[in-house]
DNA sequence: CAATACGTTTCATAATGTGAAACATTAAAA
DNA sequence: TTTTAATGTTTCACATTATGAAACGTATTG
């Protein structure tokens, strides 16, 4: 099985996810062969474990036995994250915000210690910022990150230094407690985060919390672009946007 | 466990997807107690599978112990389909057909004898036809839907309506198997499909195929509009759009 | 046509998941 | 605050369940 892959107190659920994931990493569709190579199983046991999970859809078969992932992970996709489905609550908006800016814009969620990406929305453009929906970030490079790690306090933000280590990714990245908790504090501050190039050289972020009607911060909105092209005029933009969101998802702001 | 779950060879995995299932439903997010009552599991072995679940991030769970659905099937969900990321590059052409004709634009694949919606680019109007991600319709009341049944050759028409039984769903859908082979003929010749109001009264669409490198039908596009609004000019860009993406895919037409 | 490779089924075995019951924790009521 | 109830968690003896080696089909290839 994948070093990578967790293991929990049931054995079939570990192999089966591991099996999904294997042809989740595969680029095209993958035979029953590969399958159970990549993932250490007995044929006999991976061909079980494939046949149940196609029975329930999660993935699907074609004639040549080769498999693939089935609609039905698209189901449940569309239910994920806070309560209601902030992903088709934020993506008209998203799109506004990238043809104003005409850069591209990502919606996050907090995962442990690490923002996942989970919807975007790309300009029509030659030289762009593309990032992968699932893939993931550690919190203190990425701007959305320093605020949810502003959410949670100083202490947690200390913890989270401990933990991890506050690995450097440039010679940019908040890499010490002390500078990186003057950031965050700023950054809560004043509403908004930004990231320079602090995660890849070339890069740049400006990043807003998305807040539902308990008032938690249940995502981020940022646009990420190339350095140069980055302009502070689209801070407001950026903050009417995780305004708008937020404001749907019943937010309501304290008065000021 | 729910009527509708199929049951596979291997109960762990029946169950832990009876869980998912479940937990999809749900408007929001649910405890153990609930998820165990709605799928009849002993709330210990409920306890167990979603602690397994949520190791692998197929679910998360809050500090109240409410359980929603993890970000890690976002990360699958993105793999989802065809080969390639097929809903990735269909995503700006979808885009760019929906501010052509200013109507809601879907692509579906097929799955055993359904179509399932699983990428779509909606207008920013008062009154449009939304399909929601993941869910399905029957392949002989959808335009797509029928393309592909011109895919599969008379033969597999005559099987499907027998399996079926060609259920009407409107007074248009074309409930008996020559009428239906007649529009699945004319449709395939021209290269695109109509559903007047077949489906839905007051909901017409256009739709065409979507190919590969290999030439396989691998999914369908199609623009959805109310009735009165749908004009026969949009035909050729919806049939642009599905050259693009198909083009995208490697698909080099037949020379004509 | 033979040979190889891959997918599938079988079946004896024990490892695995089960669920009743005891325990812990939290929330509500007195 | 203390008591009570409700929900969540862990334990553990048990047998159901998943396992994988081997035998059997079935394509694919030379």
């Amino acid at each position: 099985m994948s070093p990578e892959t967790p293991a929990s107190a049931i054995q079939v659920i570990d192999r089966a996810v591991a099996l999904i994931d294997a042809l989740a990493r595969e680029p095209g569709p993958a035979s029953l062969k590969i399958l159970s190579a990549e993932t250490g199983l007995h044929p006999s046991t991976a061909h079980r474990i494939l046949a149940a999970l196609s029975e329930h859809g999660l993935i699907d078969r074609d004639s040549a036995n080769l498999y693939r992932l089935g609609p039905r992970l698209l189901e449940w996709s569309g239910r994920v994250s806070a309560g209601q489905d902030l992903r088709q609550i934020a993506r008209p908006v998203m799109e506004w915000l990238r043809d104003q800016v005409g850069e591209s814009v990502n919606l996050t969620l907090r995962e442990g210690d690490q923002v996942v990406y989970v919807e975007r929305a790309i300009p029509n453009r030659m030289m762009r910022v593309e990032q992968v929906i699932g893939s993931r970030a550690p919190l203190h490079v990425t701007a959305v990150g320093k605020l949810m790690l502003g959410e949670a306090g100083a202490d947690a933000t200390k913890e989270y230094a401990r933990r991890t280590g506050l690995r450097a990714y440039t010679v940019n990245t908040r890499a010490k407690a002390g500078t990186l908790q003057k950031d965050i504090d700023t950054s809560r501050a004043r509403g908004y985060a930004l990231d320079d190039e602090e995660a890849e050289l070339g890069v740049g972020c400006i990043g807003v919390l998305i807040r539902d009607a308990s008032g938690a911060a249940v995502a981020g909105l940022s646009v990420s672009a190339p350095m140069e092209r980055r302009q502070t005029a689209w801070i407001p933009l950026v903050q009417e946007a995780g305004r708008r969101i937020s404001a749907r998802l019943g937010y309501q702001p304290p008065a000021a």
